[in-house]
DNA sequence: GGCTTCACG
DNA sequence: ACGTACGTGAAGCCT
């Protein structure tokens, strides 16, 4: 006897699509989630049940059809997500490949040609598992030779039902559930039933009256309110009945009795999954077809013994001087100390030759090694591609090399082709750019070399570096290119690389003295404070763990809990405001928090990381912020505290070298006036034309009064809103912030909206688009995939809403920023000035300026600023200097 | 390494 | 009924 796996191509993708994420991608920026579990799922089912033959049903409704008879009937379901329609073209390609009969019959869905070959396939003796996730299929186990794979959830959990199995499940038999279905509904079908029988009443109703003809007999006999309910929707359940019966009688053309499993053609196997980027699902298809397939083996190659060293002097002249007459920008790799001094370079000049030079000493200041490399890296060279410019650009400055010749920067390219990646490691890259990898082939012997205990593995890996940017480079370029993202690369990021990497050089100075002694202050302060709240709480314990003040608070002290954590009562500033009243250790703990927090972070945090120099030197990150926002690290930069008086005086301690002084220079809401310009809405933009304060304005436009007569308390509240709205807040959200009701914040919003309706259009617009397209896009073409718009999960779509509504707003205030950051350092460099740029935090740029230099400085800074980008409003600029951070921010 | 908290724009 | 503002990084606790 034969068997047949028939399954519910819709059905079975529908629940792949929705069980995972839609952040998995091709290279090329295909979705494939749906087709991967799909396939996944059809790889299981055979590799378990070991079919003779499978066959996939598909629906092909005909507009006029059942949606003619039962107007409501799937009405009001969710349209199909664009992301999943686009997979079932694929879902079927694959299929092609493998050979498996894909059926579809115009005017049937999917279940009713499902129905009709399972009960052909057993007419012949034969039996058939048909797998869905659709439970009107329960109706074809009355046949013993039909049994149901019913797909519970996801892409694994599956119930295998006979007949048994369905009465089981559901309480009545095969030949009954069309019945039972109809007067239960179907939620998933958006069919209502009979209101107030659910699963059990319906078992019940069905089992003692053998149908529905039965019950409609016995009405007389239930309750009053069922009787009621079951008279007036009789007509109902019995139209019902006509859309749960399947049809067995869909034309379908494919022989059943003749379909076999495990024929392919190989050689569209192995392209398709190389183009869908299905290693291992390839793996796994192969284990079923071992005679079939070829092993994908892989476009793998080998570190080949080309790679040759060079480690005097004269090698590497020798090596560097031919190749450039070849005028081809050179592949570089590259190896640092943790002190960031270079110890090899490898240099590619093809995709499979590479050879590598030791940085010792006497290399690096032979005039005619540097001259060489000068002629690639200079930004007269022929220039050069790398791997984390930034790092290799230090690296060579060190040794006095100028680099400022980068053409490609393979680390910066993948984050701009793809800023939600997070890890962009070369090998990586490679296989998800070029599909393919370099092995290291131990036989290779990379030469006798010796540097200072450097071994060979980690000279060979810096000469697969090079090869890998050399193959990787012509791949993102014209992805660059394709996506129209030249502009934004070449004028934006690129030159942003060597300015980050000379502030990063340049770093910020700190008065360590000062520093010490706030830290010493601090120290005292959170030991007196720790003493009174363990005085309070009757007991010692540990301030900082949460797990122990929560039993301290809401146990011993029997204080009432605000809101719950993952793991328990929340004890954060929020919460603890809120109980202030309630015991006197409230308020100590906000105090300590704080003090600890600067103690820690800043006052023993910074003096952790200050060079002996006197200056502290931060990474900035170019590929971290999803956004295009840059990020600081080590430590981060972004996050001195401003906003109380205490934590404030950190920046006193943020100097300028002697005889410098520092000017700080900001955008004036460069947030809002990226809204009123995305959104051109008229109200907002003659707000800021109007150059008077934006949130008194704004205020009296809410609140519908004189802009004289705007109260603080307004203003404040306006403040809120505009800002909220660029994260997409909600009334609750605002409600808490202003510590008032959620209805009297949802009326604030809607006053808002009302009067600034354009803001309102401008959210919803930008989440439909980037619903259609599948990610956010800046005016400068920045792109930032929001995959999660098309998550079944509630709570994950609204955030993905709120991050499609963030990410054009902060992403293009970003863009603006860097421009400004480029153009002020390109202004400076023409000018031959000896001031520098040094610190960046998202809206704010700091200088450390020369006297002499001051006046112009200050100019070039606000015109570059102010004209980074023209928009509908005008950019502001605050601009002030002085002897510390804080003293330059009045 | 996850969780909580908190510093900034 | 649920959960509730975007984007970061660091410290400290705890498993």
């Amino acid at each position: 006897m034969a068997k047949l796996l028939l399954l519910d191509g819709n059905s079975l993708t529908y629940r792949a699509f929705f069980a995972l994420p839609t952040d998995m991608t091709t290279v090329s920026g295909q979705v494939t989630n749906a087709v991967f579990g799909f396939t996944s799922m059809l790889l299981n089912l055979v590799k378990d049940q070991k079919p003779h033959g499978v066959i996939v049903a598909f629906d092909r409704p005909e507009p006029t059809f059942r949606h003619e008879m039962l107007p409501e009937y799937k009405a009001q379901r969710e349209p199909t997500p664009d992301l999943l329609i686009q997979q079932f073209e694929i879902v079927r390609a694959v299929l092609d490949t493998l050979d498996v009969p894909s059926v579809d019959v115009i005017g049937f869905e999917a279940d009713d040609v499902l129905a009709t070959m399972a009960t052909q396939v057993a007419d012949n003796g034969d039996e058939a598992i048909i797998v869905t996730g659709d439970r009107d299929i329960y109706q074809m186990v009355k046949d013993p030779l039909i049994k149901v794979l019913y797909n519970k959830r996801g892409v694994s959990d599956y119930a295998l039902y006979d007949e048994t199995g369905i009465a089981e499940r559901t309480g009545v038999t095969p030949q009954l559930y069309p019945q039972y279905a109809a007067l239960r509904g179907d939620p998933s079908d958006n069919l209502p039933g009979i209101p107030g029988v659910g699963e059990k009443t319906a078992a019940k109703l069905i089992n003692a009256y053998g149908g529905l003809d039965g019950i409609f007999e016995h009405v007389d006999d239930q309750t009053p309110k069922l009787r009621q309910n079951l008279i007036e929707f009789e007509e109902r359940a019995r139209r019902n009945v006509d859309a749960m019966v399947l049809r067995t009688d869909a034309p379908i053309e494919l022989d059943v009795t003749n379909v076999k499993w495990g024929t392919v053609n190989a050689a569209e196997v192995r392209q398709l999954f190389d183009q869908l980027e299905f290693n291992s699902l390839y793996e796994r298809l192969r284990e079923l077809l071992v005679d079939e397939l070829p092993s994908m083996g892989s476009q793998e190659s080998v570190l080949e013994a080309e790679v040759t060293t060079a480690d005097s002097a004269s090698e590497c002249v020798e090596l560097l001087t031919p190749l450039a007459e070849n005028k081809q920008p050179l592949s570089l790799g590259w190896l640092a100390d943790v002190d960031g001094s270079l110890l090899a370079l490898s240099v590619a000049h093809s995709p499979e030759t590479a050879e590598v030079l030791t940085m010792e000493r006497h290399i690096l200041e032979d005039p005619d090694v540097q001259s060489a490399l000068e002629s690639f890296v200079t930004s007269d060279g022929i220039g050069f591609d790398a791997h984390n410019a930034k790092e290799l650009t230090r690296g060579l400055r060190k040794l006095g090399v100028p680099a400022e010749g980068l053409r490609l920067d393979t680390a910066i390219a993948a984050y701009l082709l793809d800023p939600t990646d997070g890890r962009y490691v070369l090998d990586d890259l490679l296989m998800r750019y070029c599909r393919s990898e370099i092995v290291r082939n131990d036989a290779t012997e990379p030469g006798q070399l010796d540097l200072g205990g450097e071994s060979q593995d980690a000279l060979l890996d810096v000469a697969r570096d090079a090869l890998i940017v050399n193959r990787l480079a012509p791949v993102m370029l014209s992805m660059i290119e394709e996506r129209s993202m030249v502009w934004l690369y070449e004028e934006l990021e690129r030159p942003l690389i060597s300015v980050l990497s000379r502030m990063e050089d340049a770093g910020v100075g700190v008065d360590v003295a000062e520093l010490t002694r706030m830290r010493d202050y601090l120290v005292g302060e959170v030991q007196r404070l720790e003493t009174s709240i363990h005085e309070l709480a009757g007991r010692e314990f540990n301030v900082n763990s949460t797990k122990q003040l929560r039993k301290v608070l809401f146990e011993d002290l029997g204080l009432t809990p605000q809101k719950k954590t993952k793991t328990g009562y929340s004890t954060d500033a929020a919460s603890l405001e809120k109980i202030r009243d309630q015991h006197e250790i409230v308020a100590l703990l906000l105090d300590y928090r704080e003090v600890e927090k600067l103690r820690s972070t800043y006052g023993q945090g910074l003096l952790d990381v200050t060079d002996d120099d006197g200056r502290i030197r931060a990474t900035f990150n170019q590929t971290v912020a999803r956004t295009g926002r840059l990020s600081s690290e080590d430590p981060n930069l972004h996050n001195i505290p401003v906003r109380t008086s205490l934590g404030r005086e950190f920046r006193k301690a943020f100097v300028p070298r002697d005889g410098c002084e520092l000017l700080v220079a900001d955008y004036n809401q460069i947030e809002l006036r990226v809204i009123a310009h995305l959104a051109e809405d008229p109200g907002l933009i003659r707000a800021f034309e109007s150059g008077e304060d934006i949130h008194n304005a704004t205020a009296a436009s809410i609140f519908g009064i004189d802009p004289e007569s705007v109260n603080v308390e307004q203003r404040s509240r306006a403040k809120m809103v505009s800002y909220g709205l660029a994260y997409g807040m909600e009334a609750y959200g605002l409600g808490q912030r202003l510590g008032i009701e959620t209805a009297e914040a949802g009326e604030i919003l809607n006053s808002y909206f009302a009067a600034f309706p354009a803001v309102k259009s401008f959210m919803d617009e930008i989440v439909e688009r980037t619903k259609e397209v599948g990610y956010t896009e800046t005016i400068f073409g920045r792109r930032r995939p929001i995959p999660d718009l098309a998550s079944s999960n509630f709570r994950v779509r609204q955030a993905a809403e709120r991050q499609a509504m963030n990410a054009p707003i902060q992403g293009l205030a970003a863009d603006i920023f860097k421009i400004a950051l480029v153009q002020i350092d390109r202004s400076l460099t023409a000018m031959k000035a000896k001031s520098l740029l040094i610190l960046q935090v998202h809206d704010e740029v700091i200088l450390e300026v020369q006297p002499d230099e001051h006046e112009e400085i200050k100019a070039i800074t606000i015109e570059k600023m102010r004209d980074a980008a023209e928009l509908r409003v005008p950019l502001e600029v605050n601009i002030a200097t002085g002897p510390s951070w804080a003293q330059a921010k009045a």
